[in-house]
DNA sequence: CCTGTGACCGGTA
DNA sequence: ATACCGGCCACAG
């Protein structure tokens, strides 16, 4: 039992949930942080997605902060890609806020 | 060791 | 509905 968390492990699970966002639809850090078995560790997950790659696979842009929006200064590079990316899976988000119970995970 | 930071969240006013 | 606040926790300096 020894319930110690191994963060080199953890990022793992977190990249393997994040991965696993069907195409079309969204989750919020916390969601993910909370799929990982740790609900408090929704900053973490940001921390987390902020060390990958430019070239990355994994779907970063699903990822969204609980109140429908997207976790970037309005406007700034990453906002303007990630709405892009998002726009391409054809998740419309209205007055820069994307609906959870239409994009949601089920 | 201590302090500040951040792609967060939920409660309260 | 928005604004503020405290809690959260790994990580960098």
């Amino acid at each position: 039992m020894a319930n110690r968390i191994d963060t080199s492990e953890l990022k793992q699970i977190i990249m393997q949930i994040v991965a696993s966002i069907p195409k079309g639809r969204v989750a919020s850090y916390g969601q993910v942080a909370s799929l990982c078995g740790y609900s408090s560790y929704g900053r973490y997950v940001g921390s987390v997605l902020k060390q990958l790659p430019n070239n990355t696979t994994i779907p970063w842009h699903r990822v969204i902060n609980a109140k429908g929006e997207i976790a970037f200064p309005v406007g700034s590079e990453a906002y303007i890609k990630q709405l892009s990316l998002l726009s391409k899976e054809g998740i419309e988000s209205k007055n820069g806020k994307i609906s959870m119970q239409k994009y949601g995970l089920v």
